[in-house]
RNA sequence: GCCGAGGUAGCUCAGUGGUAGAGCGAAGGACUGAAAAUCCUUGCGUCAGCAGUUCAAUUCUGCUCCUCGGCA
């Protein structure tokens, strides 16, 4: 099991709440460490979603030598940044998807002889990666729009749909919420395996440090940040940014049901708007904080600490 | 100063002669393919103050204070 250990790739997760400052750290780690960064959150995968997503100076420059098919790369602070802007802000983006590209990330890093930080608040992706989520591979995209009227039918509907197909799933299952009880019954007719047999997880494929900014832990001062950045955001030009992709994509698309987006389609009065918006980004950044607490791998620290955790970790 | 409306949970407000509730917020929690999504749990608060009527008042009456409209 040491020995098993010590071949694993490794990888380095910096992770938390919005706003608390894990690119930053992240951006310092990789230049001392020779890092490169991939993005874990779900909504910077957009293209022309810049502001309001907090991607920060994102540059794009082309390659010398070609790493996996790309011609050019991209940056932040000069530190190259993956799976970023990569889809059109009208498709869906999934966990699945992630964990793919991230491993072929990690993958092109690492024959790269760089170091994979994989950062971002998306606590899903991160598990479903660190954690070796076992998913069958099919199109999420074709069953989204399905021949089998979920849609009309009621929760109660639903749920004895699923005893048939899936009797286990009630066990697993969140049977009050609707949204994932239409997506067992999908997974379990789009893969004819039932969904209650899904959901493992495989065996570690890397070695794993785990860190967030100290500030994840302390409510106050995340939300007073979460303010300001929101202020930030809307002097940056948000709403321009906001009126042209619902212009270009219209409101019902993907793009638009971010924070920082949704806000702007039933409200004209900026000032509202820009409440609502930090309103919601901190409860956004709450449940981030719920998800990341029952994580005990998670070391909550600064910048030295995390130096020096780092260069521990990749030592040994 | 006069007339009108009103003072009930952090906010907006319902409501009842036997000491109160809804929405929002807030807090806590969940989370295996939309996750910036979705869902679950949690409401004793001098019912503005004082006095009166009453077995009983937050609910009725009177006064006081405060807020908001209109008139001066």
């Amino acid at each position: 099991m040491v020995e098993k250990d010590n071949e694993m790739p490794k990888i380095i997760v910096v992770c938390g709440p919005t706003g608390s400052g894990k690119t930053s750290l992240a951006v310092q780690l990789c230049k001392k460490f020779n890092g490169e960064i991939i993005n874990a959150d779900s909504r910077q995968v957009y293209r022309e979603m810049d502001i309001g997503t907090g991607k920060g100076e994102v540059k794009s420059e082309k390659l010398k030598v070609k790493s996996f098919g790309v011609p050019s790369a991209q940056y932040l602070e000069g530190v190259r940044i993956h799976l970023v802007n990569i889809i059109e802000p009208n498709n869906r983006y999934t966990v699945g998807q992630f964990k793919i590209n991230a491993e072929e990330a990690i993958a092109d890093i690492i024959s790269r002889g760089k170091v994979p930080f994989i950062v971002g608040g998306t606590g899903m992706y991160i598990d479903a990666l660190v954690d070796n989520f076992q998913f069958s591979s099919f199109n999420f995209q074709s069953i989204s729009n399905n021949q089998f009227s979920i849609k009309e039918k009621s929760l109660e509907e639903l749920v004895k749909l699923l005893e048939k197909l899936d009797p286990q799933a009630l066990n697993v299952v969140d049977l009050k919420n609707r949204r994932r009880v239409e997506h067992a019954i999908e997974v379990c007719l789009a893969t004819g395996i039932p969904f209650s047999k899904q959901r493992t997880k495989g065996e570690r494929k890397y070695k794993v440090l785990k860190l967030a900014p100290l500030v994840s832990l302390e409510r106050e001062k995340l939300y007073e940040k979460i303010n300001k950045r929101v202020d930030e955001m809307i002097e940056q030009g948000l709403e321009n940014e906001v009126k042209s992709l619902a212009e270009k994509y219209g409101w019902e698309s993907e793009a638009m049901t971010g924070i920082g987006y949704r806000e702007f389609r039933d409200e004209s009065d900026i000032e509202k708007v820009k409440d609502k918006i930090k309103q919601d980004t901190r409860n956004y950044a709450k449940r981030q904080m719920t998800w990341f607490k029952r994580d005990k791998e998670i070391g909550y620290i600064d910048l030295k600490k995390a130096e020096m955790l780092v260069k521990d970790f990749l030592k040994k």
